[in-house]
DNA sequence: TCCTCGGGTGAAAACGTTTACACCTCGATG
DNA sequence: CATCGAGGTGTAAACGTTTTCACCCGAGGA
C-alpha cells in the first residue's frame, strides 16, 4: 500500500484536513505547519491519489483525445501540439486511435465518461449527432476537421479550401490551363474542401475543368502513383498536377520519374500538408503549409479553456490558415530560395533526439 | 449529476451488490434480474464511475507511456502498436512526451502514480536507476530502447547492431572499401548501437575504418544533408554512405543531388528504420527494415502480462530482429523488384483514412 | 468587561464503487 | 426429519481524498 494522507498527517501531528490545505493550498494554513508538513511529505514520498482526488472533485486533470487513426506524421503532429499545452496547463493526456467504426467511437466515448474532462475529437465518420447521444452529458468538447453544422461545439479546422484554392490559382497564373487533382478519400471532410478549393481556382481563372480531370486517390503514397500514371494517358495530357496531400504527391513524383517525364518541365506537381521530408524529395515538393502542431495547440487550449469557464465558454469555430511554400516541383520559382540544407524552414525541431 | 449505481439499484429494485456483480459479472446473479438490470441502466445510460472503481480497487486499466518526443513516424508508429494491444485488452494510453531533462521525467513519473497500472518508457536519458527511485513502488514498466543493465526491468530493443552489421557487411561485400557512417545523436542508445554494429561489420568484413569516416549527426534530415558534404570532402572519398536512420539518409541524397553526384554510380547510400517514405524517395533508399508498431505492440503485451501475473511474472530482455530491404541506393541490385508503385510492401497500411 | 472578527485547525460527511459477510430459501442428502 | 450446500441477494465497511462546519484563541473595538 502505498502512503496516504492519513500517514502524512499523524506523522506531521496535524489533521488530513491541513494536510489537504497545504497540498491544494486552499484555506489558510500557519507557516510552520506548512513547512513541516512538506516535509514529512517528501519524507515519506507521498503523492495525493488522483483517483480519490478525482472521485470527491470530480475532476480528472485529463484531456481524452479521439483519432480516427494514429498514423502517419499528421497524427503524431497534432499529438504533440495538443501534449505541449496540455503539459502547460498540469494536463494528462488520454490518446485512443484506431477505431474503425462509428459503433467503435461511441463504445470509446462513453468509456472515456469519468476518466476526463474534456474531449478533443478527430474522425471523419463522427457527425454531431453521433456526439450529442453518445457524450455524458454536456462534458466539453472540441472538433478537429470535422464536417461542422451549426454551431453546437466547439470546431477548429484547416483552411483546406483556401489553402487549394491559393496553391491552384498560382499554378493556372502561371500558364497551366490543364491542372489534374489527385483527390483525397472519398467521405474525408479535407478532401471535399480541398476539391472545393481546386474547383474554385480554375474557375476564378479562367482555367479548363472537366470530370476527367479529377482523379481518385485515398491519401496514401501507391494511391498517388496510381493517379499519375492516369494523368499520363489523359488527352490532352494535363501539364500539372495538384495532390490533396503530400504522400501522394511524392507516390506520383515517383511515377513521373519512372515514365521519364520531367518534373516540374513537363509536368508541375505540388502537394498540401507540407510533410517534413517534402523538401528533401526530388525534385523538392511544393505544397500548402498547415501548422499542424499548432492546430493541436489551439485544440486544447480551447478545451481548457472551456472546462474551466465551463458556463461562461462562449462556443466558437475557427479555421486555422494555410501559407504556400513554393520549392522546385512546380516550376514557378527560380530555385534559390528554400533549398534544402542546413538551415531547412518549417516548424522549429525540438532539441530531444529520436532515432527518426 | 450523473446516474450512479444506486439509482439504477433503486430502479431496478434490488441492491447496489446486485447490480455491481452484473457489471462485472462476479458472483452468481439470476439471469431475470440481471435483465432487468441491463435494462434499467440502459435506459438510464450509466456508466459505472471509474474514478471509485479504481479507488477501490486501486486498477485503473490505462498503461502510461512515456516518450522523449512525440516528433516523427518513429513514435506515431510505436504509439499505434501500443494502442492496438492496449485497446485489445481493455485498457485506456495515458502519451506523455515532451520532457527535457531528468527532472521533468521524473516529475512525470509521479504525477503518474495512481493513474495507470504499468508504464511503458522510452528515453535516452533514463537509465534504469532513475526509474527505480522515482517509481510508485514496483509499479510494473517496459523499457523500450533503453540501455538496460541487469535484469531488473523487462526490455524490449530493436537488434540495432545486427542490423547495422548486416547493412554494412552488404555494402562491403559489394565491393566497398571506404563506407562512411552518418552518425545518430550522441547519447542515444540506438546510435551507439548503430555504430558498434558498423564498426563490426568494417572490421569482419576486412573493410577501412578510420576516425574521420565517422561524421556526425542527430538523426534529423539537416544533419544528414550536411554530413554528406562532408563525405565527399573526405580523401579519399568514400564510395557509399551508411546512415543511422533514413531521415539522415534522405538529407544526404539531396546533398549529393545538389552537388551533381549520381548515387548509386558514385556514392551508394543507404538508412536505417525502412520509413514509409523510404521507397518513394530517389533514388529509392535501401534501408534496414524495423517493425516499429510490433515493437509497441509487443512492449504493451508484456506490461500487460506483468499487470495481471504481478507476482508470477518473469522479468526478460528481448530483441527485435530487423530485416534488409534493398532498393536502389545502393546499387546492389537489378531494380526489378521493389519499385514504388501500387503495391508497396511493408507493413499493410490501415484502412481508416487521413489527410496526410 | 464583553463582543466581534479572523486566522488556524480538526471532526466528520460525502464522493461511487467493490466486496466480505451474513442471511434466506430450496432441494438434496443423510 | 434434521442437515447441508449452494444459489441468490442485501448490509455495511472500506478506499483516500476534499470540504463544510464548528471550534478555539487572541487581538481589537465598544
Amino acid at each position: 500500500m502505498a502512503v496516504t494522507i492519513k500517514e502524512v498527517a499523524r506523522r506531521a501531528g496535524v489533521s488530513v484536513a491541513t494536510v489537504s490545505r497545504v497540498f491544494n493550498n486552499s484555506g489558510p494554513v500557519s507557516e510552520e505547519t506548512r513547512r513541516r508538513i512538506h516535509a514529512v511529505a517528501k519524507r515519506l514520498r507521498y503523492t495525493p491519489n488522483s483517483a480519490a482526488r478525482s472521485l470527491i472533485t470530480s475532476r480528472t486533470s485529463a484531456v481524452g483525445v479521439l483519432l480516427p487513426d494514429l498514423y502517419g506524421e499528421f497524427f503524431s503532429e497534432v499529438i504533440r501540439g495538443i501534449d505541449r499545452t496540455a503539459q502547460a496547463h498540469g494536463y494528462h493526456l488520454l490518446v485512443s486511435g484506431w477505431h474503425n467504426d462509428r459503433a467503435a467511437i461511441e463504445t470509446m466515448l462513453r468509456s472515456m465518461r469519468g476518466r476526463v474532462d474534456g474531449l478533443i475529437v478527430m474522425s471523419p465518420h463522427l457527425d454531431a449527432r453521433a456526439l450529442t447521444t453518445n457524450l455524458p452529458e454536456n462534458l466539453p468538447a472540441v472538433l478537429l476537421n470535422c464536417p461542422v453544422e451549426g454551431d453546437a461545439f466547439d470546431a477548429l479546422n484547416i483552411d483546406n479550401f483556401g489553402g487549394a484554392y491559393e496553391m491552384v490559382r498560382h499554378l493556372v497564373a502561371h500558364g497551366h490551363r490543364r491542372v489534374a487533382l489527385i483527390k483525397g478519400a472519398e467521405a474525408n471532410h479535407d478532401a471535399q474542401e480541398r476539391q472545393r478549393g481546386y474547383r474554385a481556382a480554375l474557375r476564378d481563372g479562367g482555367a479548363e475543368w472537366s470530370e476527367s480531370l479529377e482523379l481518385a486517390g485515398d491519401f496514401k503514397e501507391s494511391s498517388g502513383y496510381r493517379a499519375a500514371l492516369e494523368a499520363l494517358a489523359l488527352e490532352p495530357r494535363p501539364t500539372a498536377i495538384f495532390a490533396a496531400n503530400d504522400s501522394m504527391a511524392i507516390g506520383a513524383l515517383s511515377a513521373l520519374r519512372e515514365s521519364g517525364l520531367s518534373v516540374p518541365g513537363e509536368m508541375a506537381v505540388a502537394g498540401f500538408d507540407d510533410i517534413p521530408i517534402a523538401r528533401y524529395v526530388t525534385p523538392s515538393l511544393s505544397s500548402v503549409h498547415v501548422a499542424i502542431d499548432e492546430l493541436g495547440a489551439r485544440a486544447c487550449d480551447r478545451l481548457i479553456e472551456a472546462v474551466k469557464e465551463k458556463n461562461r465558454h462562449q462556443r466558437r469555430q475557427e479555421q486555422l490558415p494555410t501559407r504556400l511554400v513554393l520549392r522546385d516541383s512546380c516550376g514557378c520559382r527560380d530555385g534559390a530560395a528554400d533549398r534544402a540544407g542546413p538551415t531547412p524552414e518549417g516548424p522549429a525541431s525540438p532539441d530531444e533526439l529520436h532515432a527518426m
